[in-house]
RNA sequence: GGGUCGGUGCCCGAGUGGCCAAAGGGAGCAGACUGUAAAUCUGCCGGUUACGCCUACGUAGGUUCGAAUCCUACCCGGCCCA
């Protein structure tokens, strides 16, 4: 990974990760070091994904400028629900999921952002540290009196949901960007925080604490907001076949993590090197250039997923996800040695297997079932009979089929496989 | 509180007594073509011990030979009025 040391905003704006700023001053202040920079994250699993991912590699962005990051875990606001880019009202998580949630996603920022770089090290807040502390009377006055409702009514995210037919917006929606807009004083006050970032589906919200900050301190913050990761067909990004990306290793091995990166398509993969990766103006042409004439190599690809996954997983977790998408993709497994097998599909998904079940003859429509390839038997049998299964790369021809002891490889798994990409290693037990 | 419209499968959305496991679209899955790409074409897309049976159209009852469709009560949401 490679930083580059020119204008940390000539390279958010290369990369295309500006989508608005609230005034130019902010862009000098950026440069010049001086940002203490915020983004908020709700924690509504325990887990962050690859897209929250964007906005805390643009944290990091900044901070490698000498801009002062902090991040907050809207333990507090993750209670009330951003209305923002949701047609529907947000069920309420507990307090004792949120707080276990916040304790997780920690760990994992500590991995991307640095905490310990001296005048620019990052901070992590909670903001039920704070919101949940406050009363009412105090909040109303405190914060309400500098907002109007006609300026809240008229933010696209309220007044989405407003003139919806089928769906209404509750008071407490309503008053998230309240909330926010306090978090951003706090920070404000605490801090010297003079920027909050987000995804643009979070303008609304940031300006809303830029005005109180202002009317309330008379001081002049910036906001600033990335653009929202669309795939060509105007789909939003980040959910793959089987739900979001996590960054923990035990909601999304890492094999899988690289499997998703290394399946970007072509018109895409420019954008997300420059999303997702430190790799410099140069080195990013080089892979634009690489993507157009050989695109069968995908060259991008593979520098993508290399690069995320080594960020993420570190050094080990990528060779393991490297070595498994080779055995399984690249070379032809049955021929491989018992140590050469073993050690390939140790990042590869795993299924364990009883062993004695073998000699009777396992059923594939019950290891598929059983291992979760398939939802239900019937869906294992569609499968089957559509060509989709294939036991040790031969397809399964019937529905009644079974795996038996024959069929354990050298290294001692059974390889079972649905459609071209989804494997699966049987491990004996 | 009153009036009114509505609650259908993962999502959107048709269906207003049998031909409905429920049109159509989207998403998803598989096959073909490829480059672990996109687009396209084809098939699948509630469960099951696959004959049949079971579970499903907000919930609970009822009418009927038969109900997603009719009736009653209730719950939930939108809009208007108070």
């Amino acid at each position: 990974m490679s930083e580059t040391k020119q204008s940390v905003i000539d390279d958010l704006r290369w990369r295309d990760l500006i989508h608005q700023v609230s005034d130019d001053a902010a862009t000098k202040l950026i440069d010049a070091g001086k940002a203490v920079a915020y983004i908020g994250f709700d924690p509504t699993s325990d887990s962050l994904h690859h897209g929250n991912l964007i906005q805390l590699l643009n944290l990091r962005r900044l901070q490698v400028g000498g801009n002062r990051p902090i991040v907050v875990a809207g333990g507090a606001t993750g209670m009330v629900g951003d209305p923002s880019g949701k047609s529907t009202e947000r069920i309420l998580l507990s307090r004792e999921v949120l707080e276990h949630n916040v304790a997780r996603i920690k760990v994992q920022l500590e991995q991307i952002i640095d905490f310990d770089a001296g005048r620019s090290s990052a901070v992590l807040v909670n903001n039920a540290d704070w919101l949940g502390e406050v009363r009412m009377l105090e909040f109303l006055r405190d914060v309400g009196k500098h907002v109007t409702v006609n300026q809240m009514v008229a933010k696209d995210s309220v007044r989405a949901r407003l003139h919806e037919r089928e769906h209404g917006i509750s008071y407490t929606e309503f008053s998230y960007m309240l909330l926010q807009a306090a978090d951003y004083l706090h920070l404000y006050d605490t801090y010297g925080c003079n920027l909050q970032m987000g995804a643009s589906d979070q303008w609304g919200n940031i300006t809303v604490g830029i005005d109180l900050i202002r009317k309330a301190r008379g001081v002049h913050v910036y906001g600033m907001t990335s653009p929202l990761l669309l795939k060509p067909d105007g789909t939003k990004f980040g959910k793959s076949e089987s739900g979001a990306i996590y960054l923990d290793p035990k909601k999304t091995s890492p094999y899988d993590f690289y499997q998703f990166f290394l399946r970007a398509d072509d018109a895409s993969v420019v954008q997300y090197l420059k999303v997702f990766t430190f790799l410099s103006h140069e080195e990013i042409e080089e892979l634009k250039i690489a993507v157009e004439q050989k695109p069968e190599l995908r060259l991008g690809q593979h520098a993508l997923a290399n690069e995320i996954t080594q960020l993420i997983h570190g050094a080990d977790g990528l060779a393991l996800a490297r070595q498994a998408s080779e055995a399984l993709f690249s070379t032809e497994i049955l021929t491989m040695d018992a140590r050469a097998i073993e050690m390939a599909l140790a990042g590869a998904p795993h299924y364990d297997v009883d062993a004695s079940s073998l000699a009777l003859g396992a059923a594939v429509v019950d290891l598929l079932s059983g291992a979760g390839l398939c939802k239900s038997r019937s869906e294992a049998r569609k499968l089957i009979t559509q060509g989709g299964v294939y036991l040790n790369n031969v397809r399964v021809h019937d529905v009644d089929a079974t795996v038996r002891t024959s069929d354990i490889l050298p290294g001692g798994q059974i390889l079972l496989r649905k459609g071209k990409k989804d494997y699966l290693a049987l491990t004996l037990r």
